[in-house]
DNA sequence: CCTACCGATCGGTAGG
DNA sequence: CCTACCGATCGGTAGG
């Protein structure tokens, strides 16, 4: 709580590894968590108040770091942008793939996209879920190369759709073109970050359940 | 084009109300047209850089004014852009109005949503038309206050969908529960300002095709 | 609507 | 990772 607080625990069994400067608590310090704490609080602070809107200073003061420090873990601010975007890509892919798969494989196209658009709501409305919404929101402030990095992996993301899609045209249950249907499909579960409220209203299972009346005719 | 240039056109015809200070150009001058150049040319901006990215001397310098300027016509920099918000709602609510009376009623839901849907298109991907996306992708930046005024219009503009819905879920043309439907469709109209490209593709009239045969059933 | 300017904030860095 | 700091930019204002 207190940073100014001197440290009273015993230091009889501390870490054999430490050396070198004195730590100033017991409490994680090592590796990279300062640097998962950075993009934690960069996450939090980028989605509430936009990218533009957060200074290094508050991600730092949120982080528990001095004004300077966020530079010693990141070369800019953009480049903290960006890797929180790409972790972000990287749980919506995974999350995704573990869907499909699960502990049996989809019965049917039907159900395969039950999986994906529940996936998706998942990593989009999640509680502590804001590195995807800062993905959707800020994509704005990256520069032209990080865009086209952080593109190959969103399209990597959406061509899982597509199969599932064109199979639902196939059968019937699906009957705008494919590529349009993904397009406003997606664009209609992106937008829920801008209304969903888990705290009221619809559950994300509810809300899985309406997309795919709205979607998809009956089998 | 340069605005170091002397005026060269002869003094003989202009305008007998001309007086007190010199004007340094003979086109438009009076009344409110400064500040709807000042209008036009923050939406663009805030449009393509965001709210926080464009500066109020961006804003002077591409309406042809001096950096102070702007302050003359707005209070505030966030006065200017609640007023291109403002501007984008009215002239949306307008569209819609039209678009439902038309020549002639609409001749049944399925018509009416189409009317809806093609307007809200129109007003969101239309050459020029920034001050609806600038609202739908910068209202973080309000205060609660305006945000909260702004909401008032947002909600008569979206009142006027539920009938319809209502109507189509009667008739059995939409499956989905009324507001469930309303929110997911708008949010993949909304989302089309992130990928549609007037210039290739789809047209606007592809785009209201696919949408309906991907939410409503054939009647 | 322009000129000249102020106070504040901000990203980033050196040097330890 | 902290301290101390720089240079630049920005919203806004006074006074005309």
């Amino acid at each position: 709580m207190d940073k100014m607080q001197a440290d009273t625990t015993t230091d009889a069994d501390a870490p054999k590894r430490a050396r070198g400067r004195p730590r100033k608590t017991l409490d994680e310090r090592d590796d990279g968590n300062r640097r998962q704490a950075l993009l934690s609080a960069a996450a939090k602070l980028f989605r509430r108040q936009g990218f533009d809107g957060t200074s290094t200073r508050d991600i730092a003061t949120a982080a528990g770091m001095q004004s300077g420090s966020p530079f010693y873990h990141f070369k800019s601010k953009d480049a903290l942008l960006y890797a929180v975007m790409e972790a972000g890509m990287f749980s919506a892919i995974e999350r995704q793939a573990k869907a499909l798969q699960g502990k049996a494989p989809p019965a049917n196209a039907a159900d395969a996209m039950r999986r994906l658009i529940k996936a998706h709501f998942e990593v989009l409305l999640g509680p502590g879920n804001d590195f995807v919404p800062v993905m959707l929101y800020e994509h704005r402030a990256l520069s032209a190369a990080e865009r086209a990095k952080l593109a190959q992996l969103q399209v990597r993301y959406e061509a899982v759709w597509t199969p599932v899609l064109q199979a639902l045209h196939d059968n019937g249950q699906l009957q705008a073109p494919v590529k349009l249907s993904r397009l406003l499909i997606l664009g209609a579960l992106n937008w829920t970050v801008q209304w969903f409220d888990r705290r009221k209203g619809a559950s994300v299972d509810e809300l899985t359940d309406a997309a795919l009346l709205l979607f998809l005719r009956a089998d």
